[in-house]
DNA sequence: GAATTTCGTAACTGACCGGTTACTTCCCCG
DNA sequence: CGGGGAAGTAACCGGTCAGTTACGAAATTC
């Protein structure tokens, strides 16, 4: 219509495009919920249509599901790029510990989402095949830190690295996923520096108090 | 108001419709959300209608609200009952950490809510007059056990109740908060009974072991 | 038993929303 | 350089949803 040539700007760039949407879905889906999103506000926040996104994503539901892997695959590659493995062993649970935490802090989305697909009981991300490879190369790490940790007599004995993960994600995740209630409840800001310092602090204090043998 | 007549008809009674219309969106809003639950479906739900829902609670939101603070406060009212401060403070600390556990357990709606309304920045909660004050008394016993735990040495010294209390609060949240996906992640049923008695016995582990001096 | 209040039903409204379609614009390649 | 297909636009559609209202029935009060 009235638009005629903003520059070298409008030409095909579907890829361009295509990350455009899934950054505004990410957006969009994070502050509202599958159910809140309006796939209108999407389109127009993405600088696309509603065309573009039902062309590459077929509808909002697999607009969700891709958002979701991206996330995860996001977290975990980050965590991957640390090389835990040359570590000592408590250094490197500590650092996991930390970045965990520090992930969580620095992508509040991410918690949103994943809250968001728990409600819906993970529908989305059974039907993904890609999800559960993801975690893999990360329990490797873990226990190869236990058995190093124990041969050297720094950790106890008995340790499930699954449990081990479970409690240090719930130490970041839960912290910043209800940090709004808490906040409230406990008439502290909990989002200042200064309080998520601390609570990162107690949080390895209480993993690495945990592991002492 | 008039009361003291409990009719086995179908008669009026304001109360008993109130509750089942809290019932109803209790178990509506758990499973879809703030956005995502429907007021119809909450009317036809409760054995009531609109009308009755728009009378009481004026609108959706108001509704969300009231069924927020009665989870809560039925929550703090469970965990109130226990008469921890009677006992031995090692013996207490499990004893909380296990309530807190077993409840996320017993209720996943509690799960569903806490998150829909932190996905909303506590925006409703912030505006309870309630809420506050439900949880300073829990504050009082959790000092009280880790006082008298450090005078008689069985825990460590410098401990913030508050860090010592979201803490417990995450390891039974974040597994039930998460279950869906941890599970799809790591290929088991994490609501198995199994699987659920070895993670609370991980997570007494956890808070005892950090409170260790 | 009449007046008044409470409860219930269903139709209604106006906004909204996910998804589709007709149509235009632009790029690429032959 | 021109035709075909991909990228983009906006109107549109059928359905849905929160919230309202008109009206009647029943219960309570006086």
């Amino acid at each position: 219509m009235t638009k005629s040539k903003p520059a070298a700007k409008k030409s095909r760039q579907p890829d361009v495009t295509r990350r455009n949407i899934l950054d505004a879905a990410l957006y969009e889906f994070a502050a509202k919920g599958l159910a809140g999103a309006r796939v209108d506000e999407i389109a127009a926040r993405s600088g696309s249509n509603k065309r573009m996104i039902y062309e590459y994503f077929g509808n909002k539901e697999g607009l969700w599901l891709t958002v979701l892997e991206n996330a995860y695959a996001r977290m975990r590659e980050e965590e991957h790029a640390i090389d835990v493995a040359r570590m000592k062993p408590e250094e490197g649970m500590r650092y996991l510990m930390e970045f965990n935490f520090k992930f969580c802090s620095r992508n509040p989305e991410f918690i949103a989402l994943l809250n968001a697909e728990n409600l819906h009981k993970a529908s989305y991300l059974k039907d993904s095949k890609k999800i559960r490879e993801l975690y893999t190369p990360l329990l490797v790490v873990i226990t190869d830190l236990l058995q190093r940790g124990q041969k050297s007599g720094v950790f106890r004995k008995n340790v499930d690295p699954v449990d081990l993960y479970t409690t240090i994600a719930a130490l970041g995740f839960f912290y910043f996923s209800n940090v709004h209630t808490l906040s409230t409840i406990f008439g502290r800001n909990l989002l200042s520096q200064k309080e998520q310092k601390a609570r990162m602090e107690h949080s390895s204090d209480v993993i690495l108090g945990y592991l002492r043998p």
